[in-house]
RNA sequence: GGUGGUAUAGCCAAGUGGGAAGGCAAAGGUCUGCAAAACCUUGAUCGCCGGUUCGAAUCCGGUUACCACCUCCA
């Protein structure tokens, strides 16, 4: 079998994938910031590196994964001055910052379970890491690579840069900048006269006293600086240098890059050895965001009550749409790819489900019978599955082949073909091979939750009622049940075997 | 201005040297009391120009358009 072939935005090429430990991955992936409900763009790396850390457990690792939850910090919005946006909303909606911050976190992971997400290893919180961001800014300041001024701690690029080019570590490694070329902004930022330099960045902030959020520090009452959480709980949970950091491409620059910096004074290696970064989400080709007032929130985008949407998307549905795509491409927003993907996976999943109840054990398989061109195809397309999912997780191919296979379960299933036309070692193989690779390996799964049985009887007693009224040719009646279950949204399928299925739409 | 990326059928989207995947939509057919579904069949001179090569969507040069980052926005 091939080996995981990952694509490294540190060397921008797909490289074999050796942990530094074999048998086990450490991996980081920047988590949600908790100041507002998440939105579909958020969607997008949970949902990848969800599938990313699915796989190296089938490859048999034992992955320890870290994504944190930022709930302290300074934000900004579009127009107006920098403020921390937990504590500016906390007084508007008279909160308490933590209040606030347990309201969008629960929301997080609500919509998390819902997307079929697993949960992380460790889940550490910003605020939860004081002590430790305070430790490692001692650190750096000692090591004469931070200064202090009016209460606040900076990161000095210009110096990093000189000393740690010549070890071949410059400043701006990771998105391929070089520090001297970068233009200066024109934008007037809060308290830029204190920064030696523009590319410098803060470690520390003094907090004004209107401030909500403050802790005591050695440089007076603060908050910690921008990128500094992630270094110092990437540290403690998976070492010097682990083995994946992950994130949106948008957090390329400057966040970790300034992780990088940060990590590598303290722990004197760079911190990660594969980055992966997922592209973003468009919407009409313009990348969701407040300035351009396209944001949908994923509440909203479950309810269908946003003005761009013609309808509700399941997660499912979302989710299948994210895998359609490579993780590195761009992927656009629109009702027709969402309704396209909705009618694909139900096509999918149909499939899958009536494969899985079918028991080889009723199946005559006899060598004479098989059709020696379709099996050696479903053999290839299901050997592909992991060479696909090894070429740095390519999805995409993962479910076409899938949706080759499934004209070949339906035509089983619609007796155009019998089941014993494949090998018995084929279809033991196709059963077990669609289940691992759809359930546990893309993570999708039924949109029904709940127990249905007693809703199943019922409806098993109008199914009967319409195949007897069929019986006797009296459509009127048969024709009603039918009519009228599809008003309350349960479709009735007559199948060729004669049985009646039925789905909710 | 700098950096990174994208341009493939009506829409979405795989594909880095040798037959242009797959999904949705559309058309025809089979099946069917009807419906739905399913099954079969049908679609691309791969943004433009030039080069390398026996051979290029794929490599190189140029060009156009769009996007992202350089403003803690995944």
């Amino acid at each position: 079998m091939s080996s995981l072939k990952v694509y490294n935005t540190l060397t921008r090429r797909k490289e074999e994938f050796v942990p530094l430990i074999e048998g086990r991955v450490g991996m980081y992936v920047c988590g949600p910031t908790v100041s507002g409900e998440s939105h579909l763009g958020h969607a997008r790396p949970f949902i990848t590196f969800d599938f990313i850390y699915r796989y190296l457990q089938y490859l048999g690792y034992k992955v320890r994964y870290v994504r944190n939850i930022t709930d302290a910090g300074h934000f900004e919005e579009e127009g107006r001055e920098a403020e921390d946006k937990i504590s500016k909303k906390a007084v508007i909606e008279k909160l308490e910052p933590m209040e606030l911050v347990q309201k969008y976190t629960n929301l997080f992971h609500w919509a998390m379970h819902r997307f079929n997400n697993l949960e992380p290893s460790i889940e550490p919180t910003a605020t939860g890491h004081i002590v430790e961001q305070v430790v490692m800014i001692e650190k750096i300041i000692e090591d004469g690579y931070a200064y202090v001024v009016n209460g606040s701690v900076y990161f000095d690029v210009e110096k990093y840069n000189t000393d740690f080019s010549k070890l071949g570590l410059p400043y701006g490694m990771l998105s391929g900048r070089v520090l001297d070329e970068q233009e200066d902004t024109t934008r007037e930022l809060e308290n830029q006269e204190e920064k030696r330099n523009k590319a410098d960045f803060a470690l520390w902030k003094n907090a004004p006293p209107e401030h909500i959020m403050r802790w005591q520090s050695p440089w007076g009452e603060g908050f910690p600086g921008w990128h500094i959480e992630c270094s110092a709980m990437s540290t403690k949970y998976l070492g010097h240098q682990f083995d994946i950091h992950g994130g949106g491409m948008d957090l390329q620059f400057p966040h970790h890059e300034c992780e990088i910096a940060q990590s590598t004074v303290c722990n004197h290696i760079t911190p990660a050895r594969y980055w992966i970064h997922n592209n973003m989400i468009t919407i009409n080709g313009k990348k969701m965001g407040k300035s351009y007032n396209n944001v949908i929130k994923i509440s909203e985008l479950f309810s269908g009550s946003h003005p761009i949407l013609e309808q509700a998307y399941s997660p499912m549905t979302i989710r299948f749409f994210i895998l359609q795509t490579h993780y590195r491409g761009t992927l656009d927003f629109s009702n027709e790819a969402l309704q396209s993907a909705e009618k694909g996976l139900k096509r999918l999943w149909e499939a899958h489900e009536y494969l899985q109840k079918i028991k080889p054990s009723d199946i005559e398989f006899e060598k004479e019978r098989v059709d020696a061109e379709l099996d050696t195809k479903v053999q290839t397309l299901l050997q592909e599955l992991d060479e696909f999912m090894n070429d740095d997780f390519n999805t995409a191919k993962v479910l076409a082949n899938m949706f080759e296979i499934v004209p070949v379960i339906n035509s089983i299933k619609d007796k155009h073909i019998p089941a014993s036309a494949l090998s018995s070692d084929t279809f033991h193989q196709m059963q077990s091979k669609i289940k691992t690779f759809a359930e546990d390996i893309l993570g999708l799964k039924s949109e029904l939750e709940g127990d249905y049985s007693k809703l199943d009887g019922v409806l098993q007693v109008l199914i009967q009622m319409r195949k007897q009224a069929k019986a006797k040719k009296d459509y009127a009646t048969s024709d009603a049940i039918r009519s009228e279950l599809l008003q309350l949204g349960i479709a009735l399928k007559d199948e060729k075997d004669g049985n009646i299925t039925y789905s909710f739409v």
